[in-house]
DNA sequence: ACCGTGATAATCT
DNA sequence: GATTATCACGGTG
C-alpha cells in the first residue's frame, strides 16, 4: 500500500491507543523547508562515516503515554504549574511535538495526543533504523540525538512536512505488543505502576 | 553501582 | 533576580 500519513484526527484519540497504534508507524524527519531550524547534524554532515542524508526515517518499536493531570510521572502533573512551563505544549491541540530536554545534555520527543485543555502525550522511546540514520535510535535521547531532534522542533505539527508519521502498511504482530510499566519514574508513586509502556517483543531496538 | 550535565521549576529574597 | 533541587537519560564500571 502507498504510504499514508497519520492524520490530525489520530492524536485526538485514548493516548493509550495512539500509544498502542504508533507501534510500526514510521516516523520522518525532513530537512527540505527547515529554515531556521536545520539541526547542526543535518546537511552534508557526516556521522562517523557515514554521509546524512537529508531524510530520516525509523519505525517506532517502543512508546510511553502520559495521561491527565493526576499522572504524576506527566510533566503536566497537577502541582508543578505545567500550564505555564514547557510542559504547556501538552495543554494544547493533538498533532503536536512535544521536545524538552533532561540532564543538561538529552532530549526526548513526544506527540501531544486528545483533546484540547487535557494534558497528554506519547513519548517516542525507541525506533528501528529504516534509512538516514547511522547513531543509536534505542533509546528516547538516543533517537533524538540520531534524528538531530531537539527544542527547535518543540511545538512542530506533526501532520506537517517536516515531522511526521507515516503508516506504510505493516503492521505488528498482536501477540508481540507488550506492555509494562514506564521507564525511570519511580518517584511518581503508583502511578509508576501503570502498565503504560508498549513496545514490540523481540525487537532488537526496543530500549529495555 | 555511580555520576556527568545544564535546563527547568520551585523557593527563596 | 538569586539559589537550590530535581530530572520521562545514557555512558561507564
Amino acid at each position: 500500500m502507498a504510504p499514508r500519513k497519520l492524520p490530525r484526527d489520530f492524536y485526538a484519540q485514548d493516548t493509550l491507543e495512539v500509544a498502542r497504534a504508533l507501534l510500526g508507524k514510521l516516523l520522518v524527519l525532513r530537512s527540505a523547508g527547515l529554515a531556521g531550524r536545520t539541526p547542526p547534524a543535518m546537511d552534508g554532515v557526516t556521522h562517523g562515516t557515514t554521509m546524512v542524508e537529508g531524510r530520516r526515517i525509523g519505525r517506532v518499536v517502543e512508546t510511553e503515554a502520559y495521561v491527565g493531570p493526576e499522572d504524576l510521572a506527566s510533566h503536566a502533573a497537577r502541582g508543578r504549574r505545567p500550564q505555564s512551563g514547557r510542559a504547556a505544549i501538552m495543554f494544547g491541540a493533538p498533532g503536536h511535538a512535544y521536545v524538552y530536554s533532561i540532564y543538561g545534555l538529552h532530549h526526548c520527543l513526544n506527540v501531544v495526543t486528545e483533546r484540547e485543555g487535557y494534558p497528554a502525550a506519547v513519548l517516542i522511546r525507541a525506533v528501528e533504523p529504516m534509512e538516514g540514520l547511522s547513531l543509536a535510535t534505542n533509546g528516547p535521547a538516543r533517537l533524538c540525538r540520531a534524528f538531530g531532534i531537539d527544542r527547535r522542533h518543540d511545538g512542530l505539527e506533526v501532520t506537517g512536512d517536516l515531522l511526521f508519521f507515516l503508516d506504510d502498511g505493516y503492521a505488528a504482530d498482536p501477540a508481540l505488543v507488550c506492555t509494562g510499566p514506564r521507564v525511570g519514574v519511580a518517584y511518581a508513586g503508583e502511578w509508576a505502576a501503570r502498565p503504560w509502556r508498549f513496545w514490540i517483543e523481540g525487537n532488537r531496538w526496543v530500549s529495555h
